[in-house]
DNA sequence: GATAATAGGTCAACACCGTTGACGCATTTT
DNA sequence: AAAATGCGTCAACGGTGTTGACCTATTATC
């Protein structure tokens, strides 16, 4: 019931709260952090009338060029139905493409095209500038323990 | 028909990433963590039918006792019809009370019973006690690199 | 070669959760 | 008395997801 007491001991850094006040600040922060991260994206999407499925769609292709639908559909874990809509708009704006597997001539691999690959690297490019800012602003050693935290409450939900 | 169970492609590097994979590597990590911490809260509402709207009704009553609907209204940013069902499920629920307020009988202040400080203590604690935990592994030096990271990332998202 | 299984697309019904809009009601405020 | 405010509620709609069924092409199996 009653929530943990961390020790900080030795010299703890002055700026940095204690007990229960850092686990209060810690999601506060960590929540401000994510919208802040989120902001740009979600501004670019919405401006080509994209969503976050687009956006999650354009993601994983990037990341791995040629898979299936059905391939991306277990990814992001939702119904081929769900998932044709945004598809077609994705196709029919020009920033993927659909083609025949060779060796299977059922399944469609899908690949970005030139301009999904741009709008892509612009997203992901946006978020990645606030990161290295982040980093940079903070420091090396600061962004290893940023690292080893986030590595920490990532082990809670089976990060592969 | 059922959505397929979700399968992360890709590999990420164990040990420490540099540059670019550093990059590529936060946003993943910020998610799952993110994931990791929601995960909890979420299983409790559910068993009791709640949602994530409730949750947020129970922080703010939680640390604003006694504010009134409007306020509640504005400091979520929903409109009053969607406000309405929730509130009246926590009240049906006995997890908040309405109470007329005496300076205005117009207004009704809202306030946690004894099951609401309850619940949201669950809530919260269980959020608290990933953050402890996490922070408690890394180190106290980690905690701290991660808040100046997390502060930095924040910024840009008008924190108060 | 007939038959089953698979990858994918599509139509339809439904649920959830939010929205806007329009009233009604009690209670200040002017 | 009249206007404004705080709140509740009915109704219609929209977006986005779900399940279920059915269809087409294309492999795989016997």
């Amino acid at each position: 019931m009653s929530a943990k007491k961390p020790v900080t001991k030795g010299a703890a850094p002055s700026s940095v709260p204690k007990g229960q006040a850092a686990l209060n600040e810690a999601w506060r922060v960590m929540h401000f952090a994510l919208r802040a991260v989120i902001a740009e994206p979600d501004r670019i999407l919405a401006t080509r009338g994209l969503t976050r499925m687009h956006h999650r769609i354009l993601f994983f292709v990037a990341h791995t060029p040629g898979m299936s639908v059905g391939e991306l559909q277990s990814t992001l874990d939702v119904t081929k139905q769900a998932l044709n809509a945004p598809l077609r708009q994705l196709q029919t704006q020009g920033l993927i493409e659909l083609a025949k597997a060779d060796h299977d001539a059922r399944v469609r691999e899908i690949r970005l095209t030139e301009g999904g690959v741009a709008l892509e690297a612009q997203l992901t490019g946006e978020q990645q500038r606030l990161f290295a800012d982040a980093f940079a602003k903070a420091g090396a050693q600061a962004h290893e323990g940023w690292r080893a935290v986030m590595l920490e409450l990532a082990k809670h939900s089976g990060m592969r």
